[in-house]
DNA sequence: TTTATAATACTTGTATACAAGTATCCTTGT
DNA sequence: ACAAGGATACTTGTATACAAGTATTATAAA
């Protein structure tokens, strides 16, 4: 069934197959993300399910997919929204940091080939979005590379880590390139000039280039705060491998 | 509504206030990774309704719950038992020295009287379930150890990891305290003391106890493959972080 | 005016009903 | 014997109904 309502935040064509509970998970969490609706706003299943014109068994499916994505907390009575505060923002790059280093060191001992010419490929549709000022499409491009570069260790749980960020990076993005098509167009030459840098630390193995593009990658959506633990993690972790090698 | 069937695995008291739902993916979950449950095997939502007694709605709520721990697949047709591999195992430890590194890196910036104290009680009960032969308990406790370690750097991602990971985790260890209280039970003396170790590193702010602590744990539920990607991967950081603050 | 209690209008969790789609198997035609 | 097609018995996704519990509010008593 349709979801009829005033406008819809998140671009319909990627859910072409999905469910009506998934739908309403998207939008909402659109509407979360984006302010839309306010942290501290009680959902009510009944009144969700009102507004979006579906029965409650979709938006019992919507309210757990927010709930284990942090977006949303389940209480006895109603789902209180939780929204992103800019710490919980910087947890996430934390996280992402922590899994892309992981799946860079796998890559190292792999063949790339096949990765890299899937990356380039998506790095040429980016291009192409931007040329049509398509910034969803530019946005989900952004997503499915850094997605194809965690699949491709084929590691389940990363992998598993990544399905539950997925879809708040996937708005975080999507709201920032929209943000920006409009005026800082320059914005997104930087954006494929770093994803270039990524592909080819992939192919030239480059640790140092990697963490570069990563780091530009990150400060490109707008975060720039510190992420001093997690050198300090790998520092000390670094250390203790010496050690265990001694 | 009461589960009506032969045998539960999973401890009843542990889901006093739990769901249908949550009951049907503890009992499953036991079963899948305790192999009662084979490894290819497809669940159809009708049947585990019939066999647990209950209507398809908890089910279906189980269900979705196994697969976000990619303990099953759901497919067109049937949820797909995936189980755990030897490899899978070893993806699991990958996450969980993740984590657990990242948070001890915070824990050395904070005040951890509170925390140490809390450890110690638990550490207490664990030394209790032991002498009184429960093994159950004491694989709980151990979780639990585990947990309030990370809940104490008040980071909501990586407690959203730990969420993940925990049940298949706690199946884990419950299953391994189960075998080993029988035969092995000097073991269990050797698992408190790693525990004690954790607590001192914590105390002490020293990273190297930390790690070897870390490492005698994981090699107490029977792991032992290495672990040398992640091992590379953060030295790899290491190098980029002394890089950056050059 | 304030407090206690009872009615009401919510809430969730579960059961059941139904629609639409898919695999299986059986029948039928060649 | 074998291929094509259709009936049948499954499947999931969604809607709806109901029970049990909780917050709120209104009423009544002190």
């Amino acid at each position: 069934m349709m979801i009829e309502t005033k406008e819809l935040l998140y671009p319909e064509k990627s859910l072409s197959k999905a469910s009506a509970g998934e739908r309403v998970a998207c939008e909402l969490r659109m509407r979360i993300i984006s302010g839309a609706i306010e942290s501290g706003t009680i959902l009510s299943e009944n009144k969700l399910a009102a507004d979006f014109a579906v029965s409650r068994s979709p938006i019992r499916e919507a309210l757990k997919i927010l709930a284990s994505e942090n977006i949303i907390r389940l209480e006895r009575m109603g789902a209180v929204v939780i929204g992103l505060t800019e710490k919980e923002i910087q947890e996430i790059y934390d996280v992402r940091l922590l899994i892309e280093t992981f799946v860079f060191e796998r890559l190292i001992k792999m063949e790339t080939k096949q990765l890299s010419r899937e990356l380039s490929k998506i790095l040429e549709m980016m291009k192409v979005a931007i040329k049509y000022r398509d910034a969803d499409d530019f946005a989900l491009q952004d997503v499915l590379f850094h997605e194809t570069i965690i699949r491709s260790i084929n590691h389940s749980h990363m992998l598993m880590i990544w399905d539950n960020l997925k879809p708040v990076m996937e708005c975080l993005i999507l709201l920032s390139m929209r943000m920006r098509i409009k005026e800082e167009y320059e914005d997104f030459t930087r954006v494929i000039r770093n994803h270039e840098i990524y592909i080819e630390a992939i192919e030239s193995k480059n640790r140092e280039l990697m963490l570069e593009s990563l780091h530009l990658n990150f400060d490109d959506v707008q975060v720039q705060g510190t992420v001093d633990d997690l050198w300090m993690s790998q520092q000390m972790l670094a250390k203790g491998a010496v050690q265990k090698n001694d």
